[in-house]
DNA sequence: CGCACAATTGAGCAAGCTCAAGGAGTGTGG
DNA sequence: CCACACTCCTTGAGCTTGCTCAATTGTGCG
């Protein structure tokens, strides 16, 4: 369980055997979530941090209207709420999208970590700056992209990113989302969502039928959605 | 010039004499850049990580078809790329928006007071963590708030950061941009970033002239940008 | 003066929205 | 087994927010 994060960070670094052996012996607490409950709610006030074993989770915040957001997809291997190791209060919510197993790591034994090992600390650290970078580039997404290039983005991301966990079977992977769940990434109606999709797959680029998406034809989809998986830090590079 | 980030750590938690003192004498290399120049670009290998002292800047994102998307702005007290200590390569770039005066301080410095104490490290990492969360609300205006709400939310944001900071006099701040930067911050076009903005004066909820912005009507405008400070952690709390 | 840049305004267009309805699949109680 | 409810996907129709293109008006500066 704990594996997942010991070879997350040997993606992005090198570790000694007993940084691995230091990580593979932290304390956890398994926790079983089913799909479309609450993993974690905004204003929650953290003590453990939930690493995503495996489903598919998705932090959001709601607005007052009733409108909703989701602001990053979790997958397996991802931490939930990493940052509430620094910032205990949850600014958001956490909910799971796909029956989820998860990981609960004390916040002390963290910390203890992080005292005892500044590289690990390091790696810890960039799991949080990583997610502001998959922020940053979703803003761009809202902020610039049409709907069609914005949606060819996130499947681009969430397959790069699964397979960097060894979930994505070549091109094909399974996204257990709802069209509407989908229109509260994207920030456009679940209408609009349908329209887009529609379009996407008559243009021969994607499949998507119960639950798994098929890319049909990455270079094309890579090119209409400008994707640049450098942002996500799966490859080596010193801490 | 690192008293600001004496002040604002003492904002969000305790630090001890030692502390301070530890901060304080931090090397640091005072560089000045001018409005409308690059302080970093998308690409660069960062070795050491920039303190704004002085003046106004924007991180920003440029698309193929020459869209560009600010992604944050960077206020007195911010680092304006303290994620490239454990993430060296920038992803994005970073502009100044007024005339600016920066402290570059040693990546190897940062590393070393990090190592040697995780208090200060946690509240290095609580940056780039308060960052990421400025992002998450960032992202819910663009994915879904009107042009209205979203430009009173920023108005709003930027006056308590720069509050927090005893840059704002009352509710009243200088705030200089021109409309085409601020259209890059919304995600809307320069055209409809005036118009919207005749609309907020035209409500007496704000004035701008010369570079400087006055709230006329904090609650009302609170209420039409739904807006919470809480995420911005500019209050104290243990870390 | 001439130039560059920022703000403003008009006019028409379009991407994406809302409202509404219908079909397909699934689970539940009678 | 059927009726019903429920969720999800799909499609149509009309609307609206925000866009593009274009022109006009300052304003500071060499």
């Amino acid at each position: 369980m704990l594996d997942l994060l010991v070879r997350k960070f040997e993606r992005r670094d090198d570790i000694s055997a007993a940084q691995r052996e230091a990580i593979r012996s932290l304390p956890v607490q398994l926790r079983q979530v089913r799909a479309g409950e609450s993993i974690v709610s905004e204003g929650d006030r953290q003590t453990a941090s939930l690493l995503l074993a495996s489903g598919f989770a998705a932090r959001f915040s709601l607005m007052r209207d009733g409108g909703r957001q989701f602001t990053e997809l979790g997958l397996p291997g991802d931490f939930m709420d990493l940052h509430s190791l620094v910032m205990k209060r949850m600014d958001h919510g956490v909910l799971a999208l796909a029956d989820c197993e998860l990981a609960a790591i004390p916040h002390e034994a963290l910390r203890d970590l992080t005292a005892q090992d500044p590289h690990l600390a390091r790696l810890l650290w960039l799991e949080t700056v990583v997610d502001a970078a998959i922020h940053r580039v979703w803003m761009v997404g809202l902020g610039r992209r049409d709907a069609l290039s914005r949606m060819a983005h996130l499947f681009c991301e969430t397959q790069v990113r699964l397979d960097a966990v060894g979930l994505a079977g070549g091109l094909s992977f399974d996204f257990p989302l709802s069209q509407t769940e989908l229109a509260d990434v994207l920030g456009l109606s679940a209408v609009h969502v349908n329209r887009t999709l529609m379009a996407l797959r008559s243009s021969g680029l994607i499949d998507w039928r119960e639950g798994r998406v098929t890319l049909n034809d990455w270079a094309r989809l890579v090119r209409l959605a400008d994707f640049d998986p450098l942002y996500l830090r799966l490859w080596k590079e010193p801490v």
